[in-house]
DNA sequence: GTCCAAGATCCTTTTACGTCA
DNA sequence: TGTGACGTAAAAGGATCTTGG
């Protein structure tokens, strides 16, 4: 339904009702059990790193990660070496430093598929930051980055595509932008979340709009029918109520009278039809009054003056 | 077939940093 | 130069679903 539709029933009936679909149509996608995040999932559990071979460890566990996404220059390195490889693809380990400045680093979940990573590939993690980029002046390890223009705009024209990323999407995306799959994930949220509040902030005028419309409309039929309720409490004359294309002057007496007719079938005291009742010349006549649903005046159907 | 734990992702909320007026 | 507002990356926490034992 259409603000227009809603707009213009004057019952405001449905008001609310096709906004609904406004809403972000994907999310109601995700709570339905045919939700295509549903086979997402299956393809994730293929790839889960916990449960594949050893050459595929986990991405998306593991600390903040200071090492490789604060510095753009070097964010946009692709891995050089066999040891960067894997600093690209393990759960963080960064200084501790680093840790003691995140209150929920020492996620147990985390460090312990920190401690596993470590053990499956036998990696001697370094426990400092490997760049300058990770440290301010006072060696305070930096908690956020800014993604690149470049890196933005790809992963908007990817949200554009589909709100939502299979693992292995996810993945390539993340190659593709040297960021790491973690990061991807968490602006894709970030994304979806924007995207749902201005869709609230945008339903939430346009409810503002319809409540506006309907209140005035409100007003003015309340202000008719105070009018009409008025105009039958106050008794009027007689030809004040009467259409003024059913009113004509008595020739003889010069006073006004309601027009003819014949709803009442012909019938008249003296039999005649009204239609004569008003000739000039008549001596005897018979007004005619007025008589109709709309305005059932209590007079008798014919009357002399 | 049922139960349960683990794992993954989602969403919402919060935190904290970067930018800008 | 300092400051507050705003945008946003990142994380926490809870919910839901799937899978395997």
């Amino acid at each position: 339904m259409s603000f227009h539709d809603t707009s213009n029933t004057g019952l405001g009936l449905g008001l609310g009702l096709g906004l609904v679909s406004f809403h972000d149509q994907s999310e109601n996608c995700m709570k339905s059990t045919n939700d295509p995040l549903r086979e997402i999932h299956k393809i994730k559990k293929v790839e889960n790193p916990s449960k594949c071979n050893s050459t595929c460890p986990s991405l998306t566990l593991g600390p903040p990660d200071d090492d490789d996404d604060d510095d753009d220059e070097v964010n946009n390195q692709p891995p050089s070496s066999k040891t960067e490889s894997y600093e690209y693809f393990r759960p963080h380990v960064s200084s501790p430093s680093a840790v003691s400045s995140f209150s929920n680093y020492s996620s147990i979940k985390r460090e312990r598929d920190q401690v596993l990573w470590e053990k499956e590939f036998e990696v001697e993690v370094e426990k400092v930051p490997t760049r300058v980029g990770d440290v301010d002046e006072d060696g305070n390890p930096r908690k956020k980055l800014r993604l690149t223009k470049e890196q933005a705009a790809v992963l908007e024209e990817n949200f554009r595509e589909h709100s939502t990323l299979n693992p292995k999407q996810k993945q390539e995306l993340a190659m593709k932008l040297n960021l790491r799959a973690r990061q991807v994930e968490v602006w894709f949220q970030n994304r979806r979340a924007r995207t749902k509040l201005k869709q609230t902030e945008s339903d939430c005028e346009l409810l503002k709009k319809c409540c506006d419309t309907l209140t005035e409309e409100n007003k003015k039929l309340q202000k008719e029918l105070q009018e009409l309720k008025s105009i039958q409490a106050t008794p009027m004359p007689l030809y004040m109520q009467i259409p003024a294309a059913t009113l004509c002057i008595c020739p003889s007496c010069e006073r006004i009278c309601g027009g003819n007719n014949n709803s009442d079938g012909g019938n008249n005291n003296n039999g005649s039809s009204h239609t004569t009742s008003l000739l000039i010349g008549s001596k005897t006549h018979h007004h005619s009054f007025y008589k109709s649903n709309k305005y059932p005046f209590p007079h008798s159907s014919s009357a002399a003056c």
